[in-house]
DNA sequence: TCTGGGGTCCTAGGACCC
DNA sequence: TCTGGGGTCCTAGGACCC
């Protein structure tokens, strides 16, 4: 069997485990600029606070029912999850835990007996909450899509079920699934939703009745295939290795305001590579495709809120790299021409691709030899930076000013992860 | 006035090969 | 006047996830 496991209303349970007092407060946090709302409370969920609107819009309900806003702070997030999955990991066999994001894991149960996964579901949930703080939920099943199912539902009647719901029954499945409207099936987007209706398949029961031929053509070949299977009990998505490394690494931002010289970008740039190179050295890989883009204000013309057109280019390398100061520089120039005079930028980003394991990038005939001296550097700036602080060590590019960056104006102390900011008690 | 960030997988279609 | 078939690789873009 599979469990997922999943914790509530994960960044708002790491903003209230500071300060009790919001124990039972309704309580946002804002993505990234202070934009939208991004987790809730289940008392904020109660006022209205709809999830993912942007903040302006849900300003004026908020401070009217009193809801505690925070900015996202990723330190202390990050650092509450590896907590939470580390406690996981004690509890379980080797291999068993496949972290799969910052609030979620999917875990192996084969060791359990049915009859004990109830009792052992408990187990674990009491565990984390007693060693984290963070509360979490529970969802088992055959599958990975039939325990999100589970996980949901537990997760919605948080009173009767504990948080916790087993489906080790045909009965039990085929209730689970009448109770759950297909644009909640995980896999099931906005798109595909709303093409299922259009056919009248409204739960998740009904589509697991679907004929394959039909899923094949209507949903996305084999994905829809894959769905399917898993929606019948057969697994079909399998567990993941987390020793995997990342394909592409990102770094992209909106800008705090508006910005319009060609230096402001290059900034921009220049940060978002050495963010982003920093990624790449941690999972001890090299990149030789730098991605670069952004995106100009929209015009505005009433109606629906979109982004302007992205602009962007690539670079290849002639060899792949982890040095900050050999991406930054083609990627500045990139920028540089991407730019454009007069232009107002909303919004600007790297992605790095082409990623192989540092250790046996490949030499090119035709290029100069790699500088071997760089990786000395770079993981020396490293590790100063992560003891220290973020960027006391940077490159120039990168400038010093720095007025395009994000408004964070309601972020709480990362109390766990920097000594200056740790919890004072009087 | 103000609308996030970072990923994955898959498909279709074009370029190119013999 | 007549113009094949089969395959691979790459890229852009769509759909999805949290």
């Amino acid at each position: 069997m599979i469990g997922i496991i999943d914790c509530n209303s994960f960044y708002c349970s790491c903003e209230r485990l500071f300060l009790p007092a919001l124990q039972h407060a309704p309580v946002v946090v804002l993505s990234n600029n202070d934009g939208c709302i991004v987790s809730r409370s289940d008392e904020a969920k109660q006022v209205g606070v709809a999830m993912g609107v942007p903040y302006f819009q849900a300003k004026q309900l908020i401070e009217q029912k009193g809801v505690h806003t925070f900015s996202s702070n990723y330190n202390l997030y990050g650092d509450l999850s590896w907590r939470v999955m580390e406690t996981l990991r004690q509890l379980l066999p080797a291999g068993a835990v496949e972290v799969y994001s910052v609030d979620e894991c999917f875990v192996t149960l084969d060791h359990i007996a049915t009859d004990q996964l109830t009792a052992f579901s408990i187990h674990l949930k009491d565990t984390v909450e007693q060693w984290t703080g963070i509360k979490v939920s529970i969802g088992v099943a055959t599958t990975k899509v039939l325990s999100k199912v589970a996980n949901r539902l537990a997760k919605k009647n948080k009173a009767a079920t504990n948080c916790i719901m087993v489906l080790d029954s045909p009965e039990s499945i085929a209730e689970a699934l009448q109770r759950t409207a297909v644009e909640d099936i995980w896999g099931i987007g906005r798109q595909y939703a709303e093409k299922l209706r259009k056919y009248n398949i409204n739960t998740a029961f009904d589509l697991r009745s679907m004929p394959a031929a039909w899923v094949q053509k209507n949903l996305g070949g084999i994905v829809g295939q894959r769905l399917l299977r898993e929606l019948n009990g057969i697994p079909s998505i399998e567990m993941k290795d987390p020793l995997i490394n990342k394909k592409m690494i990102a770094t992209t931002r909106m800008f705090g305001k508006n910005v319009t010289s060609k230096e402001q970008i290059k900034e921009a740039i220049a940060t978002y590579i050495t963010r982003a190179a920093e990624k790449l050295r941690r999972q001890q890989s090299a990149a030789s495709v730098i991605y670069v883009f952004v995106i100009p204000k929209q015009e505005h013309q009433g109606g629906k809120f979109r982004h302007g057109n992205s602009v962007g280019g690539y670079v290849h390398l002639p060899h792949a790299t982890a040095s900050t100061h050999q991406l930054i520089k083609p990627a500045v120039a990139l920028a540089a021409q991407l730019y454009q005079e007069g232009c107002v930028y909303k919004k600007a980003g790297v992605i790095l691709s082409n990623i192989v394991p540092d250790e046996s990038v490949q030499g090119n005939l035709f290029a100069d030899k790699i500088p071997q001296q760089n990786r000395l550097l770079m993981h020396t700036i490293d590790n100063i930076n992560f003891a220290m602080r973020n960027d006391i060590i940077q490159f120039a590019t990168a400038g010093t000013k720095r007025n395009w960056k994000m408004r964070q104006e309601l972020r709480s102390p990362r109390y766990t992860s920097r000594w200056e900011e740790l919890r004072e008690v009087q």
